[in-house]
DNA sequence: GTAGGAACTAGACCCGGCTCTAGATCAAGC
DNA sequence: GCTTGATCTAGAGCCGGGTCTAGTTCCTAC
């Protein structure tokens, strides 16, 4: 997801500017949360408004957002992900607070992982036993009794 | 956990019960979880009481309440739990559905690794392109756009 | 000109999963 | 007798992360 690439930006893509359906489309979040976002300060760019008040989002907001997004999905919290935005917005020169945040979270992220993934073998396990009490019709006392 | 030991039970531990602070220690629960759980019907057995009212638990409800902190931790929701606890509780004979609701959870704690591990992947992205530019001071100007 | 659909706002509501409070009881030790 | 500390109950509260409602405004198309 957004690598450099080679071209630097598709032509006649200028002013291009999406509703909030279109961007709730884009990025699967609903109108609702998207809205909700903006009144918790997850943007980077204030959300601009055409005129009637509508609001009017770029192509940038989308990608941001789809950032978002992951973050969430891995745990993030909506105060950290603000965070995040307040230190792109307010542009160069503390990327080395980002990197920190970043490499927090991936340790987060990392320890999340490797808890589900001991979940995951006592689960496994107990599949296993179960598999086969039902092909062998033979009860493991002990396991039984623990459920 | 809870693999079949070669002697079948240590002696002179009978009758061991344990006070809830006790259990709390050993699980890693709360005293207030604990009687939550139990409101909450997450228990095999029900749980009994000394001359007094105060709860007595057995050294077996401290490893179902282990394997229900693993099935939390991995994101089980209390109902799910408190089906499979039902299905303990009602003895042998539904066994197929014990697993089936195992394997429904394995599988989405499995998705759920996944996708962490996507998620990793961009993160980690990310924290090269940070280090990179701290490094070497080179902005790389499509991914600071994107924060 | 009017119907439909999308958007707007502020604020209430919901859900899961605990956590905490208040007030009472009990047992042990000084 | 009194304190301390653990426990009890029922029920309220909290937190995160949205979701939904009500009432309105706006644009577009018929």
């Amino acid at each position: 997801m957004s690598d450099c690439p080679p071209t630097l930006m598709p032509m006649a893509e200028v002013a291009t500017s999406l509703s909030i359906g279109e961007v709730a489309e884009r990025t699967g979040l609903s109108v609702h949360a998207l809205r909700f976002y903006e009144r918790e300060g997850l943007f980077v760019n204030p959300v601009r408004r055409k005129a009637g008040g509508n609001r009017m989002y770029a192509v940038d907001d989308v990608e941001w957002l789809r950032l978002c997004v992951v973050l969430r999905a891995s745990g993030m919290p909506l105060p950290s992900i603000r965070r995040y935005a307040e230190l792109v917005r307010d542009g160069g020169g503390n990327e080395k607070e980002r990197l920190e945040l970043l490499l927090e979270h991936q340790e987060r992220v990392h320890a999340q992982i490797g808890e589900l993934n001991r979940s995951l073998d006592l689960i496994t396990h107990k599949v296993a036993v179960y598999e086969d009490v039902l092909d062998t019709g033979v009860q493991h006392v002990c396991e039984i009794s623990g459920g």
